[in-house]
RNA sequence: GCCCGCGUGGUGGAAUGGUAGACACAGGGGACUUAAAAUCCCCAGGCUUCGGCCGUGCCGGUUCGAGUCCGGCCGCGGGUACCA
């Protein structure tokens, strides 16, 4: 009897299936089809054990479809542009470019190994040619109807690296290279219309059914739809041309709270003032040094300066309030001005107690409500109840004197309008999506500046506009500081594509979002002529089933859903399409220790996990020195604790990792990598392939055992396809390791064994392909198993005779009965009153309560 | 800061509002073996006066019954618009 030996088969059944074309996706027009997508990797360099858990549940799905009767499609390809690659090169030298096919072509090569079924034909990276050739094409359908613009946006400048910095790279407010204080610069930057589509991106999240509810909830939020008050408060004396300051409020119902008004520090009126303040153009200054990032925003302390100017309330010109600079006022936000209301916004009382302004409450707790209440005038806390509640207006104006938020702020809104004070308006949060980068490995944005013509379309023939691999003859040096498109000698000049005079080309490229927009379009036509062939997307649109990562649960899809509607608009996808990805599953990330030490400086060091031996719960280097072991983190290029499942294939096998990703977590949550649940993992298996082995050669007749085997199987079938149907792969594994169980201790004759284990096969086919195609041809099995009808449990094996109940006794559990399955309630009862425990606990006295839940439990309540 | 999750034995985890801890890992005991490996079998939440009692991050609530639903905390994670 051979031994289970991965390292044979599993490259034998992978030529099989290449040989048969088995994963390979044709259009068949009378077949129902079945798209499921993986979100793409990042050419990283290597695969992580978390692509492979990634992957691994896409191909159970995919393969279960298969073995339902679907037609499949089941791609794969690179999300190849973006930073890392500009970075590696600056680090080390060499060139994106190469670094990027360099890290596609081992990625591939650790992939395939991993046995997916996957149509490895239709692969493409977004850096190729053709690709992001397309996707200019589709730049420029969007620009001509609208759907891209130009406007002035703030980034983050490092002036020591002449370079624009992601929010990432700024740390503490400096470069991380240069450690120079990150300064905030505006530019001219490119930006797709997404806040048009607010409304629309919002509302149509109700039909997506298959979609987490958490997700959508993020989405809602992001897209932050508000119903407020616009007003102005009239300025007293203010500069030339500044008579008033908008402001937009959701809480207009506390205006009679208000004790200041804010400003950004981008607002024309604060921009108006610093021209004749020192003070505050320093103040300015210093508000724009800080990070873009909202984050940083938020979290930095709160910060006003005092401009000596004051403004008129709305309700009562003789009510004149300061007019500060604040530093947590976004101007993209709203009207970049708001009024504060201390008493009932925790910011603004933090605002007001150290400016020193006043507090006044607008509402307190309703009659009976108050509890342990303290006034914010009085020392206590900003009184922020949740809208609905119904609160007590002390200071109220328009509506009730009792009412909820909510009924206020309708009543305060009406009240405004009636008086022609303010307006009621809808806002959205979701700002446009500026798609300009500074940075040379991206999709080109192919438009060329023209001294007379001024911003020009390239033409469509000229496409794709590529990136150029060389400066001077020879390959770009990435280690001169600046964008390389800027400054390279020749590419920038080309002819005005409508007046042919010389022009420069854009050197901005495209935000790699972009590029993962609408990747899934192009895997239904990854050789068409134009970004997407209409028929193949009436097909395969739209990805039946998406699954990705939690981290993509707001930008990505969202980008992704916009795109789908602006491809439709310019005729790329058919409507149906608006929606691309009918279900979503966010998978947990993988997580691993990080083992660190420390240099000189007290700068963290990371090792990578190979370089580490662990000895009872510590770390050591190969030197000896201890590492500092932080658990359960993400798993990240930068921190080195990325788990590399070749030294695991190579090791155990494929299969072994992929039953191992899956069976250790819920898919949904985060997983710890451990070196001990991949042996388990590989014990199993072998223990799987020797029962087939044996089975394969016993001829032992049938028995009184082969009935129970059967219902054993029946019940596996039934719990697995439900297991593998709704994402609850650790559960259906746990069901087939019962399985395996109950058929190792079988005395069934060998006919019956043989049909167990061919099930067995089956059922572990979507997470050991391998090994099942090994088993089913042991066991006589026809053709390929990747290519056998999924099994379906036979209901009649699945009754049982007698079912027990647990009886608790006032909810505790006390005992059990076994009853016919179809006992009448009143022989239950009786039953029940009859047990030991039962007696015991009435004392001689009649129950108060006995509940009766069929098949399930009994309680009685004394 | 704000938005969204998650929290169950030594460990990973199971459980349509209905027997908490399935199935595994690590551990303990046994069989086989000259011995070991491999394999197979058994035990296993804590406490206990052996009647039971306590247990799903903490506090409270709804319910005949709560890991599950509701409210309030604590801790950890994801996102926060230029990481992908």
């Amino acid at each position: 009897m051979s031994r289970y030996d991965p390292a044979s088969i599993e490259p034998k059944w992978q030529a099989a299936w290449e040989q048969a074309g088995t994963f390979r996706a044709e259009i068949v027009p009378d077949r129902p089809k079945y798209y499921v997508l993986e979100m793409f990797p990042y050419p990283s360099g290597r695969i992580h054990i978390g692509h492979v858990r990634n992957y691994t549940m896409g191909d159970v799905i995919a393969r279960h479809r298969k073995a339902n009767g679907f037609n499949v499609l089941h791609p794969m390809g690179f999300d190849a542009f973006g930073m890392p690659a500009e970075n590696a090169a600056m680090a080390s030298g060499g060139h994106p470019k190469d670094w990027t096919y360099g890290n596609i072509d081992t990625m591939v090569g650790q992939m395939k190994p991993l046995g997916f079924g996957l149509d490895w034909s239709r692969m493409f990276a977004t850096c190729d040619e053709d690709y992001y050739g397309q996707q200019q094409a589709l730049f420029l359908d969007f620009l001509e109807k609208g759907l891209v613009y130009r406007k002035n946006a703030v980034v983050n400048w490092d002036p020591v690296d002449m370079t624009v910095l992601a929010n990432e790279q700024v740390i503490d407010g400096k470069g991380w290279r240069s450690g120079a204080p990150v300064e905030r610069r505006e530019l001219t930057q490119w930006f797709f219309r997404i806040s048009d589509y607010s409304e629309e991106l919002l509302s149509a999240l109700d039909a997506l059914d298959d979609w987490p509810a958490k997700v959508k909830l993020m989405q809602a939020n992001w897209i932050g739809k508000s119903r407020g008050l616009q007003m102005a408060f009239g300025l007293i004396d203010g500069p030339e041309g500044h008579d008033r300051v908008d402001i937009y409020t959701t809480r207009p119902d506390t205006l009679t709270g208000a004790s200041f008004v804010g400003i950004s520090p981008d607002h024309p009126l604060a921009r108006r003032l610093e021209k004749d303040d020192v003070e505050l153009a320093e103040f300015n200054a210093e508000c724009r040094r800080m990070g873009t990032s909202e984050e940083e925003m938020e979290k930095a302390e709160k910060r006003g300066y005092d401009t000596g100017l004051r403004v008129r309330h709305p309700f009562d010109t003789a009510w004149e309030l300061p007019v500060f600079v604040a530093n947590f006022i976004l101007m993209d936000y709203g009207t970049g001005a708001i009024f504060g209301c201390p008493a009932h916004d925790q910011r603004d009382l933090d605002f007001a107690r150290k400016y020193d302004l006043p507090v006044r409450s607008v509402f307190v707790p309703a009659m009976g409500e108050e509890g342990t209440f303290i006034l914010p005038e009085d020392g206590g806390p900003a009184y922020v109840p949740p809208k609905p509640e119904t609160v007590r207006y002390v200071a109220g104006f328009a509506g009730e004197e009792a009412q909820t938020g909510d009924a206020a702020i309708d009543a305060a809104i009406d009240f405004c309008e009636e008086n022609a004070v303010g307006q009621g308006v809808t806002k959205f949060r979701l700002r446009d999506w500026g798609l300009s980068r500074q940075r040379y490995w991206g999709c080109p944005i192919p438009v060329v500046h023209c001294d007379t013509c001024g911003v020009v379309p390239e033409k469509k023939e000229n496409l794709p506009v590529a990136l150029p691999y060389d400066e001077d003859g020879k390959p770009i040096d990435f280690s001169i500081p600046g964008n390389p498109l800027d400054r390279h000698p020749t590419w920038r000049d080309c002819a005005c594509p409508a007046c042919g005079a010389p022009a420069r080309r854009e050197t901005d490229t495209m935000d790699t979002f972009v590029d993962s927009s609408w990747y899934y379009a192009r895997f239904t036509a990854p050789d068409a002529g134009t970004p997407t062939d209409l028929k193949a997307a009436e097909y395969w649109m739209n990805v039946d089933q998406y699954i990705g990562g939690i981290e993509h649960a707001i930008l990505h899809l969202l980008y992704s859903r916009f795109f789908a509607r602006a491809m439709q608009m310019t005729g790329h996808l058919p409507d149906k399409c608006i929606e691309p990805f009918d279900a979503l599953f966010t998978q947990g990330m993988v997580t691993h220790a990080i083992y660190q030490t420390r240099d000189p400086q007290g700068r963290p060091v990371y090792h990578y996990p190979e370089d580490v031996t662990l000895r009872e719960g510590r770390g050591y280097l190969a030197d000896g020195t201890e590492v500092e072991i932080i658990p359960s983190a993400k798993m990240s290029k930068s921190k080195n604790n990325v788990v590399d499942p070749v030294a695991i294939i190579g090791t155990y096998g494929a299969d072994t990792a992929r039953w191992f990703v899956l069976s250790d977590s819920p898919p949904e949550r985060d997983v710890e990598w451990t070196a001990a649940g991949a042996e388990a993992a590989h014990k199993h298996l072998s223990r799987v392939h020797r029962m087939a082995s044996e089975i394969a050669g016993s001829d032992a007749p049938e028995t009184a055992e082969d009935e129970p085997l059967l219902r054993e199987m029946h019940k596996a079938i039934r719990d697995v396809s439900l297991g593998v149907e709704s994402f609850g792969f650790n559960a259906a594994i746990a069901r087939l390791y019962a399985f395996t169980n109950a058929l190792g201790k079988s005395r069934a004759g060998a006919g019956v064994k043989r049909q167990a284990a061919r099930a067995l096969a089956q059922l572990m086919a979507p997470m050991t392909p391998h090994l099942a195609e090994e088993m089913w041809q042991l066991l006589g099995g026809e053709g390929l198993v990747a290519d056998a009808p999924w099994p379906v449990a036979d209901e009649s094996m699945l009754v049982e005779d007698t079912v027990t109940l647990p009886i608790q006794v006032n909810g505790k559990r006390r005992g059990e009965i076994t009853v016919p399955n179809d006992a009448p309630k009143e022989e239950v009862e009786k039953a029940v009153l009859a047990h030991e425990a039962v007696v015991r606990a009435l004392e001689g006295g009649a129950p108060k309560k006995l509940i009766v839940v069929p098949g399930r439990i009994v309680n009685v309540v004394v």
